[in-house]
DNA sequence: TGACTATATAACTACATAGTAATATAGTGC
DNA sequence: GCACTATATTACTATGTAGTTATATAGTCA
């Protein structure tokens, strides 16, 4: 990593953009088991039809989902599996946190 | 990834937010071979100290790095390795895709 | 063709935040 | 105490974007 310039480093970090919206991790959350269309991505997120499409365009966009239409529905699914990866090491990093926090408070509490 | 509730959710947005800019990445970065105070940062980065000391909170805030205020000085350093995992595993992403649209540019260059 | 459904887009509001300039805080040494 | 340096904070501006509503586009079937 010591070798990336500027316009990487803007590249890097608009990747972890579109990771760094909780609606849009709960679609790439939904699409683990394989491809939805639209109008289920809309249920699973309980968000607008609207909304949802400008996130799946954004997702797209920064290459993690593909994009297929079929008839009238367009189907998403994931363009690349290890973003799993990352939002393993970063659920990890998180659950170690809360652990540890966790651990203090009982600290001051017995304190 | 599939248990997670909205809260965790967020907090893994959370996580990937903090990654999310191009100063931080630079910033974490520069922490790669180890310590470096407010000063350092401010050099490396670029950018004003007033706005360096704005994301170096931000980043201890979520738990990416350390601080340690030794004399007048404030040291920052990486509270987990595990942080340029990620890195690396986004770079290869964003390599992997810029050389697809390259080849693909150069398909569309020869016919 | 026209009615119907699925998806995308445009215009907009509200909110978050990166960056700046000025100021406050805190440690060091006289 | 005072001057000096390093870092943090405050108040502010400008920009980006999540979400909404309304509308446009495109495919299907009668």
């Amino acid at each position: 990593m010591s070798k990336l310039n500027d316009n990487t480093l803007a590249y890097v970090a608009d990747y972890f953009k579109a990771l760094a919206e909780p609606t849009r991790l709960k679609m790439l959350n939904a699409l683990q088991d394989g491809e939805k269309n639209v109008g289920q991505l809309t249920e699973v997120s309980g968000c607008s039809q609207a909304n949802v499409s400008k996130h799946l365009s954004l997702l797209a966009q920064y290459g993690l989902v593909k994009r297929e239409s079929r008839g009238t529905s367009v189907f998403y699914s994931i363009a690349d599996p290890s973003v799993y990866k990352l939002c393993e090491l970063v659920c990890d990093q998180v659950v170690n946190r809360l652990i540890q926090e966790a651990d203090v408070k009982k600290l001051f509490m017995v304190g």
